[in-house]
RNA sequence: GCCGCCUUAGCUCAGUCGGUAGAGCGUCUCACUCGUAAUGAGAAGGUCAAGAGUUCGAUUCUCUUAGGCGGCUCCA
């Protein structure tokens, strides 16, 4: 019953009979699969997989796929849907069915209910979950003959019903949408559940599967959550009640599910901003407003010194700009009326209406504005640290990941039509630099455009021509990385289009921080011009970009991607001595001082706390060298060494000492100090 | 903004079926001076998020507000 852990990874290829069953075919497959668990699906020439509840007509090639594969994780996952909705019906027979597909690590489903489920509610969903898996069904897949039966058939279900006039209007724009929704462009199917036992058909979904064969691969499954989701996902739509779960092949594999997510929960920028006293968010002074404290001051301070200097290596000038401004300023960058809800409501200076700033760049075209421009200026480049205010809806604002105060590394590029090409090249090396240096290395590139065809187009001002040449320039450009680009259309400013660079951090999630713009739109807003070598006037065009983003989000990002072990060139504390006893006090000061003197951060913990108590805190601080010395050590004038990973060096002589930490923030690398890593420094 | 849940000491959390509260850690004091993840003892610390209502009495029930959490939608 309890599937084997170890499979083979690659699907198998087993030749079957038409008309073979699908018990027989599941049976020949893991007799192949040398007694592993797998699932037999067919994969069809449009590379959909279909169960063997449908009994191919001709010989087809059967994939058994392992059950604890990415394609067998879903089948599960997608089945365990299917009895949670059961039992919903269940238990609730009022509720009506939405949608129920897989996502990464789980399942939803939602439901129109009177009453949103309550926390107790998925207990008992659990257990009726239990009991219809116990009690064992089939999966079994049935064609519908004709558009009208099936409409009569879900005739008590709206939503299914509404998927049905989707596939049956057949209106382009809905087509991506129904298959999300599993209806699928093939024959309308549904899927029974038909009692293993007494053969009766217990339960149906329309579907376009594919499903286990049967309820015994669903072995390992939990109810995580329970939400509100729109349906369709539009605002305009009602809300439905969504229930999560996870689903899995095995006990174990759930198991170590769980487990992930607990060590994810660990390394949380919100819980590791508490413990290591980075940061807080007062809520005398409001949502999303986020107050750094000493600690997080210095690594906030690092990064920006970081950016202003290559900034400035790349050829920027550092400028510096108001907070607030009139509000007509906003009118004539464009952004309101597009960008109101955004903005937080204007106030009155003398009568007129100013307005917090929500981004920089009407402010920087003034400074490109002050005086005559000449081609000879150009790339123009002007770079600050410009602190927006955006009136984000309460129900978004979480952690540093998204405030409603924060500061960009915020530059814009004034460039010659034909010069555009190469500064988006020279930004997009720059900020790939940038990240890598700050240890992140795992990205891909977004496009976003302007959405060609579909209802928001009125969202973005210009010509045609003048977004086709901006896309084209940006899409050029970014092929010639060599890194993976996923179109975003729809997702572009309404001044023109973005590129972004989207970093997976230590745990797989990825970010959206940096992003190069291309805009042809508001240097005609502002009437930029510059004198071009023939004399005539020329508008520029601007590339907005930002490296970090937000300092604030990449900080949270910082966070949990180092999960709080920073390396040394950021850490807060760089260096902790630790005094064995009080008699080593001044000797543990003398070397601080040394160390302080070359410029690093170096504490002493002082306190009567026993030593391995003071180690113990240094540990949960994450200090990369903790620093001990006792009597053995000042006999020898020396000192050892703990570092993160537990792992020691003792009787270090002090010039040692010292210099290799020295050497090691010298070069900023981004790893952690071992005993390994600084014996060999020190021997070589 | 929408749906649901939550808010008790600086932190993590008990508890009160309506009669105004406890623990551990942290902080402070004293003793201990210790060789790589928690020394011991004592003390201080809470208008139970804020406001209103119901009640003889509200931290507990109801409503409103603020803040948080999980999603949805939206975004750097």
């Amino acid at each position: 019953m309890s599937p084997a852990l170890a499979v083979a990874s690659m699907p198998l290829r087993v030749q079957i009979p038409a008309g073979t069953s699908a018990q027989t075919a599941v049976n020949a497959a893991e007799l192949a699969q040398k007694g592993a668990e797998a699932i037999v699906v067919v994969r069809e020439a449009d590379g959909h997989l279909r169960d063997l509840a449908w009994i191919p007509e001709a010989d087809v090639d059967v994939e058994a796929i392992a059950a604890n594969t990415a394609a067998g994780r879903t089948v599960i996952r997608h089945s365990t849907a299917h009895i949670l909705a059961q039992a919903v019906q269940q238990v609730f027979p009022a509720a009506k069915l939405g949608i129920g597909p897989p996502v990464t690590d789980g399942f939803y489903y939602d439901f129109a209910v009177d009453e949103p489920f309550t926390p107790d509610d998925l207990t008992k969903l659990e257990a009726a979950m239990k009991k219809i898996i116990k009690s064992g069904q089939r999966f079994s897949r049935r064609t519908f003959s004709s558009l009208d039966e099936a409409k009569n058939e879900l005739a008590g279900e709206p939503f299914k019903l509404e998927l049905i006039d989707v596939k049956g209007a057949g209106t382009s724009a809905d087509v991506d949408l129904a298959e999300v929704m599993e209806v699928g462009d093939g024959d309308l199917t549904i899927y029974d559940n038909i009692g293993m036992r007494d053969g009766e058909r217990a339960w149906g979904d329309l579907c376009r599967g594919p499903h286990v064969p049967s309820t015994r691969y669903l072995a390992a499954y939990k109810l995580t959550r329970v939400a509100a989701a729109y349906w369709k996902g539009s605002e305009d739509n009602p809300q439905l009640q969504r229930i999560y779960g996870t689903a899995w092949e095995s006990k174990e594999a759930l198991e170590a599910y769980l487990y992930r997510l607990e060590e994810a929960e660990k390394r949380d920028h919100r819980r590791l901003g508490l413990e290591l006293d980075l940061f807080s968010f007062p809520e005398e002074i409001g949502s999303g407003l986020p107050v750094f404290h000493p600690k997080g001051g210095v690594l906030k301070r690092e990064m920006e010194d970081y950016v202003r200097r290559r900034h400035i290596e790349e050829g920027f000038e550092y400028v510096g700009t108001p907070h607030i401004s009139k509000e007509q300023l906003f009118h004539t960058s464009g952004h309101l009326p597009y960008y109101a809800d955004s903005m937080f409501a204007p106030f009155k200076v003398d009568e007129i209406d100013y307005r917090l700033k929500a981004m920089n760049c009407p402010m920087h075209n003034l400074i490109f504005k002050s005086r005559g421009r000449s081609y000879r200026e150009l790339p123009l480049r002007l770079f600050e640290f410009g602190h927006v205010y955006r009136a984000e809806k309460s129900g978004v604002v979480h952690g540093l990941t998204r405030v409603r105060g924060f500061a960009q590394d915020d530059s814009h590029s004034y460039v010659t039509a034909a010069q555009a090409p190469d500064e988006i090249r020279h930004l997009l090396k720059f900020v790939l630099g940038l990240l890598r240096d700050f240890g992140m290395s795992d990205f891909y590139l977004e496009l976003s455009t302007r959405d060609e065809d579909g209802a928001k187009k009125d969202k973005f001002i210009g010509s045609d021509e003048q977004w086709q040449i901006a896309t084209q320039v940006l899409a050029d450009v970014c092929s010639e990385t060599g890194l993976e680009l996923v179109p975003d259309p729809g997702g572009a400013a309404y001044y023109g289009p973005k590129v972004s660079v989207q970093v997976r951090d230590a745990i797989g999630r990825s970010w959206q921080m940096s992003t190069i713009q291309y805009d042809f739109n508001m240097p005609e807003r502002f009437g930029l011009e510059y004198q071009a070598a023939d004399g005539t006037r020329q508008q520029p065009v601007m590339i907005h970009s930002a490296k970090f983003g937000s300092i604030e989000r990449f900080f949270g990002v910082l966070v949990e991607h180092y999960a709080g072990a920073f390396p040394v060139w950021m850490s807060p504390v760089q260096v902790l001595g630790i005094p064995i006893s009080a008699e080593q006090d001044d000797y543990i000061d003398a070397v601080a001082a040394k160390l302080r003197a070359a410029g690093l951060r170096v504490e002493v913990d002082h306190s009567d706390d026993r030593m391995q108590k003071k180690v113990r805190n240094a540990q949960l601080q994450k200090t990369p060298f903790m620093l001990l010395a006792g009597s053995k050590d000042t006999e020898a004038d020396a000192v050892s060494f703990r570092f993160r990973d537990g792992s020691q060096l003792n009787a270090i002589p002090i010039d040692d000492a010292v210099g290799l930490i020295e050497r090691w923030t010298a070069v900023r690398r981004n790893d952690s100090p071992t005993a390994q890593v600084v014996a060999e420094m020190i021997a070589g």
